[in-house]
DNA sequence: TATGAATGAGGATTCATTCAT
DNA sequence: CATGAATGAATCCTCATTCAT
């Protein structure tokens, strides 16, 4: 409550270096590395239980450099949230989602690239549901918006596929957030989920998705339409 | 009332000191003032963003007097756990679901059940995704046991549907992990659900959930199958 | 600069403690103790080289402790403006002065008792030169506010004096705010000052203002008018 | 400009690593412009709050740099110091304040001279009030000789105007003091004084000193004592 | 039970200074 | 001369927990 209240600063240039317009590569990849790490921390200890010290433990970067290259703890989050996020945004394009004709297809090409993004399997994610409110509101929306934007291309392919009479959903806003939602299964509930390899994993989603928007349904119905004719 | 009199109910004593006089009803009352309050605290703000003095001033219970009711603040957490998922084990005996004959049914008095436990809607179950890894190992084996008892009993509930025929599922566990954490959307992306009412909600989910388990398609395959003669 | 958008929180009850209400005598005693020996650290070695350890050493309260009496070292400071300041305002009403007939009596009254009154003999007002400018804005304001007021009282007396023929000045707020100045000479230059009895410092600090406000030339004045008739 | 050429202009060099290749003419002025940007920002900030990188972006001069032109930050404010308060001491000769006749212009001349010193309107002697004690107590005492030596210049004028009956004055010391006090009032009251401008501040303050030595006095009782004849 | 005061380790962050290039 | 990265001690402050009453 009184931390909170002394962040709040708004983002500015994120640390010393960056003010002075130093971005060279060497310094970006010390600031990945830390990203890298601290996020690796941050899901396996938790935030609030991850301390600075202990980040600067994991990179080999003392603790005072450390201020050198990112402004703040808080920061560390937001460029976690912002790394991982970002490209998210940019699937839809990068794949040439759009260009592709079937809506089961482009679904498919979606959900794989989310799920790869982190390289970490989704992992990153659990960070957004866990400890998205240690960001001040400011920070918080930008990511947010980041969000909405995926799940509205998700929302996208849906409508188009219930066009085509691929797809039967009642509700396109919520099938498009559950099954953003479900992406972080595995993550959320590693608990019970390290029986299943990733292959088979990402194969039972899968399914499972397609269940979601009546795909083989919709298939099934065509093909007893036309074997009624 | 005597220090006779307070005896006799069930929990274990929390602090060790005085483990005969701390079992009466109104320790009882005011210990569950304290996990409720904390939860709503804890919720709202985070594990480690809310201090023992933030949970003094919600209960009125003097910092240090709160001490007397609970041995540490990881304590409450686990308390919170213990008192919120514990009627989750005994739902399937409470509600009777075994004597209902329909597999479809007995999903759906569990789901329904399962939803409405904190009676906030789900809420506390985020705890249990968020703050999870602040308990030693030990406790939070005890949460998942329980945890896992009810996924059994929910893949229980999805072995029968499959032998009867009415639910058409590949992976059961799979399946059964998934429904338990579809049911918690509401509370992980409250962002973008509140547009939606208690209502609205529980019906697109359970909706969701049927078309999961594979039930109308299933009906429609006996349909057609019937149709077919 | 960083620290300080940390700060301006505005004043809100200053610590725990008073938050609760609890300004039980004792309580109070020990911040007064807290804010005198903070002052005089504060005095000798300055308030960005006195640490809290200083401090707590200084009072014997244990630093964590410290901030159950106090909000913030800032605070400290803030507070040692307020008890120092605080009664400059009252002077005037406490010394009835304003009952007095003859004003040089009026500014001889106010002026003792400007300088005696944090029993350090000036030393506290070198303070408000030296570091108000840790203050945020705000308090600053307020504390400003207060010495306006005791300047506007002092000019109020010298237009009184000049009014009745007994001062002479040509800008009373000009030599208002000269008087108020003047009276930290001793606590300013203390390393030439300090030859002086505190008696001997304070004759010669008033027979310094007799002459400002050029008391002795109207009475020469007003005799050689008479002797002239 | 090669090394050779970088001798022999009188300062000692403050970074005894390379003391024969430091006094060179631009080496000065590079140190120079550090001190007096150093300087505006001790003023404004308070030297405690001004950091090293500030006074970096200040000079465009590179934080490790900035090493090599002055030993520490403390010799900054020393040098700052020895900068404003050399050219005191030389007034006297340097205005040839001797050859005045007249000791009341021999102190306005001198009070008009120390007024202008720094350009900065005396804004740099409250830096000698405020932060002198972050010096250790042998710097402090060069400072303090030189500005004793200063009063004592003063206090010469003033006895002098003594002895020609021009002034009155009971305690030369003080007074002399007291005058150099006053000089400041302006850079230490600011927030009430910048309603003058520097023309009528100056007015009023030599209007004022007048006063104090007994200057308008001394002529009238001259006249009286004459006209009394 | 209740209270308020005490404790002290630990948190994030800053900063003067140094060093290798 | 210049640079940017490194260092680590020191700073203010918080907080779970305990203790005496």
């Amino acid at each position: 409550m009184t931390r909170r209240e002394r962040q709040a600063t708004g983002r500015t240039p994120s640390c010393d270096a960056c003010a002075t317009a130093k971005t060279s590569a060497v310094f970006q990849k010390r600031q990945l590395n830390i990203i890298k790490k601290a996020s690796k921390l941050f899901i396996k200890k938790g935030y609030a239980q991850t301390s600075m010290r202990d980040i600067a433990k994991a990179t080999g970067i003392d603790v005072g450099n450390l201020y050198y290259f990112i402004k703040s703890k808080e920061e560390i989050l937001y460029l976690i949230f912002d790394m991982f996020h970002k490209p998210e945004e940019e699937i839809f394009e990068r794949c040439e989602i759009s260009k592709i004709e079937d809506p089961l297809e482009q679904l498919r090409t979606m959900v794989m690239e989310l799920i790869n993004l982190g390289g970490n399997f989704g992992l990153e994610i659990l960070l957004l549901y866990r400890e998205s409110r240690v960001l001040p509101r400011e920070n918080l929306k930008s990511i947010m918006a980041r969000e909405s934007h995926v799940i509205s291309q998700i929302e996208g392919i849906l409508k188009k596929g219930i066009r085509e009479k691929v797809f039967k959903i009642k509700d396109t806003s919520f099938t498009a957030n559950m099954i953003m939602y479900e992406l972080s299964l595995y993550a959320m509930r590693r608990w019970n989920m390290k029986r299943y390899t990733k292959e088979e994993f990402t194969d039972l989603l899968w399914k499972h998705i397609g269940k979601v928007v009546g795909a083989g349904e919709m298939k099934k119905a065509r093909f007893v339409k036309r074997s009624a004719k």
